[in-house]
RNA sequence: GGGCUCUUAGCUCAGUUGGUUAGAGCGCUACGUUGACAUCGUAGAGGUCACUGGUUCGAAUCCAGUAGAGCCCACCA
């Protein structure tokens, strides 16, 4: 295998440029691993397995954030994990999508001047498939770009061979068992799409609309109108010549006498029972409810109650029906205006008032849903629910973070059947057959027969298709070939963990929590990680129609793959949605920059083709070493427990301060040489052990440069690559707390030594003097040995170090840890200058509190004055104070 | 109507079972390009942890309530 190579020529050759750039690095790293085969899966391993199926997207869908969320967070796991010597399996694929897909189908016809009813129903299916040869890999694709170790010889299709026998299997199976069945009922109708949709496919969006008051003339036995009325209020006037009720609330006495009697129906000849049922509310409106059972879901449950004729006066166009008289042919819309101006028109509109209400539309065409009578298919889900609740309240499912749990619950314990049939022809058809009559008619007098394949000459198939989900519920097993017992099956079944967005927490996750129980009699994964949704920077969903969406393919454009990942997954904390702004992700390309710069340091002091390894124990090396060391080994330990409880965000900021503030601001500024010299062999192996330690752990999170730079690090065999490379263990043999600790109070000594620097503006190439006057008589021989820290970093000529030393003159003063430093200024800055300075500040200073003391001190101030503007003055005054102490203390210094 | 989440620095957000002086990135101020990195370094300014009360030796953290923002579910037409 040809390994790519992105360093110099010579490793000392000076770097024209300094930046690293990502897009000549990331392509050919993504072909050497899969080019290597190292994502396959292998079920014959005798590793422990760690699977996580990956949603598979929509096959029209292009590649959007919370993918490239979701995919770096299953892929940190998934490296992490392969990394740890699991046999790791991410099970990529797509999903056929009905409606979606058939839509942009449909679209494309409609360009070309055609339907898809002119082409028919065969020559249609063709052409999706067709369109899916050509488009359908696109987004896979484009998952390598963000470095996805999925194994792509495993990926699957929601329809390919395979998925149809789980999909036929899997509703042969719940027919036998009675938990499928076919039906009259009200259900969701789409009339753009022109089916029928579940529950969860409809989204209530609060509209402005109007709520009309309409009279309902009683009559007599005889049918002869009384005079008297009934005023309902409705926001469906349309529906009118479907209402086969009028209802009031049993207790209400207001209508006590009329509870029995009959309206007439407005528009209509029809005479309808005026019944009491307690659904109504005596508050709404004038307390009394029009009853259409037909088109209405309440007022179907009412009728159900009272034995009331079902009347449907819609088309599954939107149009209304013969039933509607007058009113056929008209749609909806404009039906609801010509029964208003009818009904005004009669004197029978009371009034007309503006009203918000909800209104349910599909989710997928935004179309007003229309409740509809018609004869669909049922999944029966009470009986599912159980075991699946179970499931995670006994533990064997884990949610994470855990509130997720409750919304599982909530929906599951109030779960309702799951309309499954689709009125479309892209996806699996339903595996039912029907007798036909002489002319060719489905024989409604004779029963349907549930086959995979068709039971008898003549029988013809159910027209209708399985909803898209019926088909995803079945993703961890059918992926690995069930229902036969296959190898992958036995390996990698159940899988691990389950990543995704909290959108799809019903339609997706709890169902194949409930499919995974009852076909296959495990749960499908062991822990689900629930992600924050990401939204654009104020917040807001990213769509096409607001223009606000991030391309996560220019994002890896601009700022490489490893950027977008790392700053993903620093922003992913415990399942809040991320905010997201292009230049979050100068925060990762920062990083990576810094990563590749950091090499340099030490690098270009390496001969090419040496392997550098330490010799030295560690008890023989220097203070920072050690406490590089020990820092390493802390972390790995502090990221495997984040890791362990789906802390990502944790886990990389950790590795983010190991690396920049630890190895780079400290660690790697005292080993570097000085100009002109060079590193010896003990302290290169060091910087690169440390340095590989680093490549490792961030390898999950930044594959392309940590893989890159893991192969400049060392001569590496053929098979050698860090994706495959062993993860850190902590080694608590090479942590030193107390060397540590010794070292962090170095550091405070010297940020203190800066500090004064700083302030007193002493120029820095300027050596000074310094002396740490220790709290810890036991302090001064271990500092002693390590003063040139000291000196190094804070520019400091010879440190001096002692007990009870006493304080120079004209010397500044910081007390660190306990400790006190002291700064002669001496000689490093023009001491009279500084002094003048400081005398004015403070006279300034002075003058300023005098005036405002004087505002205090003024009784017509406190008294007229508003409370907050005292108060600020107050504080005024105080913070006044502070800082003339502070500068007081500063000239005194000063002698 | 029910449930959930959020409110911490100018902005975007972390903050592990309550425990030193509440952190990061960006932005801001000053200084700095001597051989890794200006996609950088050093130092610094900036916080009533929404509000009220409670528990506690101790609260950003736990409890109760209030206010504001957002999300999910639900049959008031």
């Amino acid at each position: 295998m040809a390994e790519p190579t992105d360093a110099p020529a010579s490793p000392a050759a000076p770097a024209t440029s300094t930046a690293y750039d990502p897009t000549a690095v990331e392509p050919r790293w993504y072909a050497f691993w899969e080019e290597g085969g190292f994502f396959r899966a292998d079920p014959a391993s005798g590793k422990p397995p760690f699977v996580i199926p990956m949603p598979p997207p929509n096959v029209t869908g292009r590649l959007h954030m919370g993918h490239a969320l979701q995919d770096a967070v299953q892929d940190a796991l998934i490296r992490m994990r392969r990394m740890q010597g699991y046999e790791v399996l991410w099970i990529p694929g797509i999903d056929h999508a009905g409606i979606a897909t058939q839509n942009v189908v449909e679209r494309e016809l409609k360009g070309e001047g055609t339907s898809r009813h002119a082409l028919g129903r065969a020559a249609f299916v063709d052409r999706v498939w067709d369109w899916k040869a050509e488009y359908g890999d696109i987004i896979l694709q484009q998952k390598r770009k963000l470095g996805d170790s999925a194994d792509w010889s495993r990926s699957r299709f929601t329809m390919d061979e395979g998925f149809t026998r789980a999909v036929q299997t899997v509703f042969v199976r719940l027919y036998e068992e009675g938990l499928i069945y076919r039906g009259d009922y009200l259900v969701n109708w789409d009339p753009e799409n022109r089916t029928a949709l579940s529950d969860e496919e409809v989204d209530n969006v609060e509209r402005d609309g109007f709520l009309w008051h309409v009279r309902y003339p009683v009559v007599d036995e005889a049918g002869n109108e009384t005079g008297e009325h009934v005023t309902i209020a409705t926001t469906r006037p349309e529906t009118i010549p479907a209402d086969t009720a009028v209802a009031v609330h049993p207790d209400d006495e207001r209508y006590r006498a009329l509870v029995g009697r009959r309206v007439r129906v407005p528009t209509t000849d029809r005479l309808v029972p005026l019944l009491a049922d307690a659904h109504v509310s005596p508050e709404f409106g004038a307390g009394a409810l029009k009853v259409t059972p037909g088109h209405d879901k309440n007022d179907f449950e009412i009728g159900q109650r009272h034995g009331l004729p079902v009347l449907n006066i819609m088309n599954p166009d939107g149009t209304l029906n013969e039933a509607a008289g007058a009113y056929a042919g008209l749609d909806r819309d404009a039906a609801r205006e010509r029964i208003v101006a009818d009904l005004e028109a009669q004197g029978l509109l009371v009034k007309t008032e503006p009203y918000r209400g909800t209104v349910p539309v599909s989710s997928r065409s935004k179309a007003v849903i229309e409740p509809l009578i018609s004869r669909q298919w049922f999944v029966r889900m009470k009986p599912l629910a159980e075991p699946a609740l179970e499931a995670v309240r006994s533990g064997t499912v884990t949610f994470h973070p855990q509130r997720w749990a409750n919304e599982y619950f909530r929906w599951l314990e109030n779960v309702r059947d799951w309309t499954i049939s689709r009125q479309l022809w892209w996806g699996h058809r339903i595996p039912v057959w029907y007798h036909t009559t002489p002319d060719g008619e489905i024989d409604e007098g004779r029963d349907f027969v549930v086959s995979v394949d068709q039971p008898a000459p003549g029988m013809v198939q159910d027209e209708d298709v399985l909803d898209t989900w019926f088909s995803s519920w079945l993703w961890p097993f059918a992926t690995l070939g069930w229902p036969d017992e296959t190898e992958d099956l036995k390996k990698f079944y159940p899988s691990t963990v389950l990543v995704s967005g909290y959108d799809i927490l019903f339609f997706w996750i709890a169902r194949m929590i409930m499919a995974g129980l009852h076909f296959t009699g495990q749960a499908p994964y062991r822990d689900v990680f629930i992600t924050g949704m990401v939204k654009d920077k104020l917040g807001r969903w990213m769509s096409k129609s607001l223009g606000n969406g991030i391309d996560p393919l220019d994002m890896i454009e601009q700022y490489g793959a490893d950027a977008v990942r790392f700053s993903l997954v620093l922003l992913c904390a415990q399942g809040q949605d991320i905010k997201l702004d292009p230049s979050k992700f100068e925060m990762g390309r920062n990083f990576a920059n810094k990563l590749w710069n950091a090499f340099n340091v030490f690098g270009r002091f390496m001969e090419e083709g040496r392997d550098y390894r330490r010799t030295r124990a560690f008890e023989a090396l220097s203070l920072v070493e050690r406490w590089m060391l020990t820092r390493l080994n802390e972390t790995v330990e502090a990221v495997d427990n984040a890791c362990a409880r789906y802390r990502l965000n944790e886990a990389l900021g950790l590795l983010y301060d190991l690396f920049w503030r630890d190895y780079c601001d400290w660690y790697l500024e005292l080993v570097k040489p000085a100009p002109g010299e060079a590193m010896d062999e003990e302290a290169l192996a060091l910087a690169a052990e440390v340095y590989e330690g680093m490549l490792r752990l961030l390898h999950p999170f930044m594959p392309f440069i940590t893989e890159a730079m893991w192969h400049r690090l060392r001569p590496r065999g053929e098979r050698d690559a860090l994706v495959v490379a062993s993860w850190p263990a902590a080694n608590a043999a090479e942590t030193d707390v107390e060397a540590a600790q010794l070292f962090e109070l170095i550091q405070a000594v010297v940020t203190g030594i800066r500090s004064v620097r700083s302030q007193y503006n002493v120029p820095p190439g300027r050596r000074i003097g310094a002396a740490v006057s220790l709290a810890d008589a036991e302090l001064v021989p271990a500092l002693t040995a390590q003063r040139r820290i000291v000196e190094r970093m804070a520019g400091v000529e010879a440190l001096e170090l002692g007990t009870g030393l006493a304080k120079p003159a004209a010397a500044a003063a910081v007390v660190v840890q306990g400790h006190e430093v002291f700064v002669p200024l001496a000689g490093m800055i023009d001491l009279d200058a500084e002094r003048a300075r400081l005398a004015r500040e403070i006279a300034q200073k002075e003058g300023f509190l005098k005036g405002v003391e004087a505002k205090l001190a003024n009784e017509g101030f406190i008294s007229r004055a508003p409370e907050d503007v005292v108060t600020r003055e107050r504080q005024k005054a105080a913070d006044a104070r502070a800082e003339l102490e502070k500068l007081r203390v500063n000239l005194s210094d000063l002698g």
